[in-house]
RNA sequence: GGCGGCGUAGCCAAGUGGUAAGGCACGGGCCUGCAAAGCCCUGAUUCACCGGUUCGAAUCCGGUCGCCGCCUCCA
């Protein structure tokens, strides 16, 4: 396929700048994104790689682009290892558990599923076969069963980085593993090798397993090729972990670049206090122990509230990781599916199912034209600068303030009215699904996000229904003094009384 | 010490050479029995600070200050 596709630009980390995304093959993208190391449950800064890299492949294909996305599991991993052998279970079990953890929370964050997701003890054979590669090229040496990779043996090492190994040197103070097995403290290991006690596999080297990066190389060349048109993965993996994978793939193949473009997705900050009581922001990690999970932040939060909130900020940038930043978001969610329940109540109101194929000669409401008909055009440019979803957010928001507005009168709609709402809606539906949101019937939606908000406030909804039906009769008789005591209870309560022709509803605050 | 990034209204956050998007909060109005929701109006002569380039800079260059990330496992 190569006819007119969109153009789209990306920052690319390596060249440091933005660039047009010219795939080789036209109309096909291969694109490659470093998972988790699956030792325990995922944290929301993987969440937020994810989430990127899942707005990034719905909305290349969005646009026409037939995407090839392998994203990997790490299944065989020191850490994994150390954690199995703590709890005293077998570590591909261990990372197995891990694994439908991690879908599970994926998918109810409403991830796509990648187009592959390979594991690294499924592809052994592979890396010990670039493992010969590489030694028999030279870019690599065994000392003890273990395998190496000689870092000066390449010579674009820190192309991506934008560092020299001379440079490293200096700041390295011990902090760089040394051992005597090494020719140089830069050097790092493709095969370890394992103890008779420890999970392995038989190699040429003798019984050892995969060094941290290899798999990467191995499982992104298998599935998409010598060359990736991306390869992402969040910002701490630039170094080494990407690096590497660059050294070990140009030098095992000969094919350069290894990824046409780098995407580097920026880190969830936590604000804390530090000793002193100062208010710090800071990276969340695991070493650190300020971590979020994903499933803690899901018991709490709607997912769509989780994906705005990401949305909010370009994704090179840091975030800061805040409830009251997520309490906004689930705001805005909650204002894009009411603003689709009106439409759908108007439109009930006139007896409207839907409007694909409006009476002869009709025409936009007065004054919705050049936003209806340059919408998706102005979404689409959005996200084709860098993936700038903040804007995109900005342009949802306009569409939802026309469906409010457009719905506004408590009559009947006309003709105008009905097309111009059913046109609105189909542009919020189809904006939100390259975001991975309002996806979800609106009365639906409104419930849970209703109900998580009840969940955390620990409040029954009989309880609630109750009051208000009670305040209703007493509106009816025109007690407006009892009608307001029972909001003032409500309102107690944390909720929001709202009277409309068809009924009170509430919501929570 | 090396490399990279950031500093835009009370808060969050786009914009990176052509004269400051959007959201939240605040204030005023419409609607409402009163509210809420929703809608309308309202806020930076200014983009950390100091110089420079330019007809023109938040945007480019140099310097200063502050914050953050990577250089060790990390998404």
């Amino acid at each position: 396929m190569s006819q007119d596709l969109r153009s789209v630009t990306l920052f690319d980390s390596r060249t440091q700048k933005k660039r047009l995304l010219e795939p080789q093959t036209p109309g096909e993208i291969a694109m490659y994104v470093c998972g988790v190391t699956v030792y325990d449950l995922t944290h929301i800064g993987h969440a937020r790689v994810f989430i990127v890299f899942d707005v990034l492949y719905r909305f290349l294909r969005h646009l026409g682009y037939d995407v090839n996305y392998v994203r990997n599991h790490t299944d065989v991993d020191d850490k994994i290892l150390k954690r199995a052998s703590e709890k005293g279970v077998d570590p591909l079990e261990l990372a197995a558990h891990f694994i439908e953890e991690l879908d599970r929370d994926m998918e109810t964050l409403g991830i796509d599923p990648p187009t592959a997701e390979p594991k690294v003890s499924e592809h052994i054979d592979d890396i010990i076969a670039m493992n010969q590669v590489l030694l028999e090229k030279g870019h690599a040496y065994e000392a003890g069963g273990d395998v190496y990779y000689r870092v000066e043996s390449f010579e674009g090492y820190g192309k991506l980085s934008h560092r020299k190994l001379e440079d490293m040197e200096a700041g390295r103070s011990g902090r760089v593993e040394e051992t005597e097995k090494k020719e140089h403290p830069f050097d790092f290991a493709l095969w370890k090798k394992s103890e008779d006690d420890q999970l392995g596999w038989d190699s040429p080297w003798g019984r050892g397993r995969p060094g941290w990066h290899i798999e990467c190389s191995v499982m992104s060349t298998k599935y998409l090729g010598d060359t990736l048109d991306i390869h992402g993965g969040g910002r701490d993996l630039i170094f080494p972990h990407h690096e590497n994978e660059i050294a070990q793939s140009e030098a095992a193949s000969g094919a350069e670049p290894f990824a046409d473009f780098w995407m580097h997705v920026g880190m969830v900050n936590v604000a804390e206090k530090s000793d002193d009581g100062e208010k710090i922001v800071r990276k969340m990690s695991k070493s650190l122990g300020n971590f979020w999970t994903t499933r803690d932040v899901l018991n709490g939060y709607h997912p769509e509230a989780i994906r705005y909130f990401m949305h909010t900020t370009l994704y090179r940038n840091p975030i800061t990781y805040a409830l009251d930043n997520l309490e906004e978001a689930t705001r805005r969610v909650q204002y894009l599916y009411t603003a689709l329940s009106r439409i759908d109540r108007t439109l009930d109101r006139a007896g409207y199912d839907a409007f694909d194929n409006p009476p002869e000669g009709t025409r936009l409401a007065d004054g919705f034209d050049e936003l209806v008909e340059g919408f998706m055009e102005r979404f689409d440019a959005a996200l084709a600068d860098d993936l700038n979803t903040p804007k995109a957010l900005a342009l949802i928001g306009e569409i939802a303030r026309a469906i409010n507005e457009a719905t506004e009168s408590k009559s009947s709609p006309s003709d105008a009215l009905a097309l111009t709402l059913y046109r609105l809606r189909r542009h919020l539906v189809g904006a939100g699904k390259v975001l991975g949101m309002l996806e979800r019937d609106p009365t639906q939606a409104l419930r849970e996000l209703r109900d998580l908000r009840l969940k955390a406030m620990e409040l029954d909804a009989d309880v609630i229904d109750e009051k208000v039906a009670a305040r209703e009769k007493a509106r009816e008789e025109k007690d407006w003094e009892r009608a307001d005591a029972l909001r003032d209870e409500l309102d107690e309560m944390g909720v929001e009384i709202m009277d409309s022709p068809e009924g009170t509803s509430w919501r929570l605050l």
